[in-house]
DNA sequence: ATAGCAGTGATTGCATGCAATAGCAGTGGG
DNA sequence: CCCACTGCTATTGCATGCAATCACTGCTAT
């Protein structure tokens, strides 16, 4: 699964259901359907030109992986991410990335990736800064939380940048933001290959406080995460 | 516990599904389903007497959970936990509670939480040492970071619990590590609405982190975690 | 004896039909 | 004027049939 180029190379999906999680979930993430849409399983299984099975297991994946409300008998409408919730996740994220990064520098773990990514993030930035640098960011940390060995970190972490990841898209049309990226990137992975425990954590950790501070910031003044306490199935104001 | 024949004494399960999804999964904790056994649509569908249809769907839903493990088009078979995912997920979970608490005590969230669980764990112990204390730990638990605000803390709370509910079941019939746990509880509940918020949040760690100590050494010690570095799909030996 | 290969049985993937439930509009009574 | 009730409709929940895929067995050729 080679995370970084697989989104052009797109052939011969393995199952409808699989290929379906992943389309939907850009769909959301690409604003197409908004926060609040209330989605069918027929309206979907039209738009994607497919039957209602492989659309009700898409629909419970992205339940379960809180992209989408569900009741039952009722329905899913897309989530609306509140900021306690985002904060809340870069907190857990930050657990989970300072415990792989210090695996890592301690030497345990597969430290080849660490060259391989030194490859990519000691130097010049590649292209100019793109929303779509996203992803290779995403690549980036779950490469490492990969890397650190186990299960459940990568799928820790993966699960939660699936929740941001609408949100971080603006993160990198900034390119100061961008030049700071490569930057510290590449510092987490020289201590890690200098055996630095303390350091790599400690880069890693300001590091992603710093994308946190700058999404957060972005998300209040675009109003694209909810304020008010408690926002589950109701309140739906939706565009429709 | 009958899990499997119970179906009489249950009252109007709100789906299908979500019915087996919980009798799956409590079935795999009392290790009627062994890690490494494989399970097909059609034999729980004739065990707990339905169609393949809601079969599929709560076994999608397990093996999001990490309960099962999936490949496409060959089915599904129960995880078997490796040493270092049960650490790692003690990890994430100190982290959530660590943050949990800290907003409790900070005078954050529903705090009318902490008097009713006072209630329970500021007191004898109700009854002896049994297995289905767990049950209760886990509302504590549970409750706390529920009642800090937010779903994602409460609900990676809740994951995580699932994936090391069978191994935690043996904590508590241990009639020290049962006093420690009230004790412990209610010094926790105490600092909370004491809102003594570094008191409370090194009570509850040193609380987690002790209980992670008894899980993993009884663990070790009854050969109930992999200790090999990669478990996937692969070496299933199962004691069929 | 072993590697490769085709046949076969079992299992999953997907589509579709029917039943059950929730939400809503319209209606009648207080 | 508002509330409760009743059909009606849209949507989900579940069952089942068929096609596609995979693992496994036994055979054959080297």
């Amino acid at each position: 699964m080679q995370s970084l180029t697989d989104q052009a190379a797109r052939v011969e999906p393995v199952t409808r259901t699989a290929d379906l999680v992943d389309r939907i979930r850009e769909d959301i993430a690409s604003n197409r359907f908004p926060p609040g849409q209330r989605v069918t399983e027929m309206g979907l299984a039209e738009a994607y030109d497919t039957s209602r099975t492989p659309v009700r297991e898409a629909l419970r994946a992205l339940a379960q992986e809180a992209l989408l409300e569900y009741a039952p008998n009722v329905g899913y409408r897309v989530s609306r991410l509140r900021l306690q919730d985002l904060d809340d996740l870069y907190a857990v994220r930050v657990a989970v990335e300072r415990r792989g990064v210090a695996r890592l520098a301690g030497g345990l773990g597969d430290l080849t990736v660490v060259a391989r990514l030194l490859k990519v993030w000691d130097g010049p930035v590649a292209s100019g800064p793109s929303a779509r640098l996203v992803f290779l960011d995403e690549a980036f940390h779950e490469s490492l939380a990969t890397a650190a060995g186990g299960s459940v970190l990568a799928q820790t972490l993966r699960t939660i940048n699936r929740r941001i990841h609408a949100l971080r898209m603006r993160e990198f049309v900034d390119e100061e933001r961008v030049a700071r990226t490569y930057d510290q990137h590449a510092g987490v992975l020289r201590a890690i290959r200098d055996r630095d425990p303390e350091l790599a954590v400690a880069l890693m950790t300001s590091h992603i406080l710093e994308g946190q501070r700058f999404v957060r910031a972005n998300a209040l003044a675009l109003d694209l995460v909810d304020l008010d306490a408690d926002g589950a199935l109701e309140g739906g104001r939706d565009a429709s």
